[in-house]
DNA sequence: TACGCTCCGATACGGTACGTTCCGTTATCT
DNA sequence: AGATAACGGAACGTACCGTATCGGAGCGTA
């Protein structure tokens, strides 16, 4: 008794993949917005509940097809933390130019009121992404190449959000360069003298937040 | 010859008034998704074709709304470079919640097969908040806080990103500590040794480009 | 072999929201 | 006075949603 076979007429594997190259040939031509369910199955040569029954709804159907383009990230580890860092967010950019940043913006504001599928898309196309990055920093902190008192959640946010930032608001995704300044501006830091900006900024009375981890050195 | 004075019955400025607020209403209680053209009518006890005689379409209704809501960021200026630059992006941060990320999710899916409206919403939503935040850089800099080097136009997306992001994706908006952290980290550099990981790496026959502006110092 | 289950394509359906058009009426400008 | 355009009310055609129904086909179990 296998429990896993369910009675009746299986479905056919084909047509998933007809559907989903379908969806895929939409979004690349038209965008989320020409993703149009009936559309969709008349290019898979397939009827319309026969989406239905595999996929909830456009949603369901474009995140499918997306997790199919993004397969499993392989953060580099060369124990060059400048290259590695640079190729890290090299590929996360490439990863989103795949995406696309149009179906991107939809997927996130369909998911505005469903917390459930939210968690889905992020945990689908953001969370392995930034993942990679964050292994990258960890190991180079455990080399000693980063400050000990790093901030590591936000210092993954602050660079994944540079790749999201300009493939949503573009006008063009960061390109190598970019990747490089970026590195380097975050390692090296933008201030002439950081700590002098600490002590002045203690002379005033103001009342915004004083940094909790001041310049150790 | 009034030029300006069209013949014929004036539009009621009372019904533009009466609309955005049903708007404001709607986007407050059930977002951007519950945002039906005939729903906000009859909230603003108006007729359908009185809104389209006025807005294009949902797309340009809320903009318009949110555009009321977002005066003009005054960029402080008090000569101390970390109070700046948290004030700056605390401001920033406020004003996106105020506008609420759901909304600028669809506007910005809304916008993606339409050029001139995501100008629109760039210029009136992003731009004036980037610039505040650029000022303040700009100021900075001038004084002699910032490296002279400084690729004044990637900080200031870096700075943005983060918001933007946190906004976006979650789970919760930077808040006023994280912000502190953030400028600190920006300032200061999150490397033990910045020069020596830039010798490593050019070790590296890596491929990877090489940052343009290494550290003067 | 017979039966039951589920998938298959085809088609029809009710529902929602869009954006437009027509109407008779009302307000303002020339 | 007359032209013009906004007003509310209502109806319209379109698009797409997601679901239901149908006869038929494929596969499991009795």
């Amino acid at each position: 008794m296998q429990s896993r076979a369910r009675a009746g007429r299986p479905r056919d594997a084909a047509i998933d993949r007809a559907v989903l190259d379908a969806v895929s040939q939409v979004l690349d031509t038209g965008g989320y917005q020409a993703l149009v369910i009936e559309d969709v199955a008349r290019r898979a040569g397939v009827s319309k509940p026969a989406v239905y029954r595999r996929w909830a709804g456009r949603r369901d159907l474009a995140l499918a097809e997306l997790r199919r383009r993004l397969e499993a990230v392989q953060p580099p580890d060369t124990r060059c933390t400048l290259c590695d860092l640079h190729e890290s967010l090299s590929l996360f950019s490439q990863a989103f130019t795949r995406v696309g940043a149009t179906t991107l913006a939809h997927l996130l504001a369909d998911s505005a009121h469903d917390p459930d599928f939210r968690d889905e898309l992020i945990g689908t196309l953001v969370s392995p992404q930034r993942e990679a990055v964050s292994r990258t920093l960890v190991k180079a902190r455990a080399r000693g190449d980063l400050r000990s008192d790093l901030d590591l959640a936000l210092t993954v946010d602050a660079l994944s959000s540079l790749v999201f930032y300009r493939q949503l608001f573009g006008p063009d995704p960061l390109d190598d360069a970019e990747i490089g300044r970026a590195v380097a501006a975050i390692l090296s830091g933008i201030a002439t003298d950081y700590d002098a900006l600490v002590r002045e900024s203690l002379e005033h009375e103001g009342d915004h937040v004083v940094p909790d981890h001041a310049h150790p050195g």
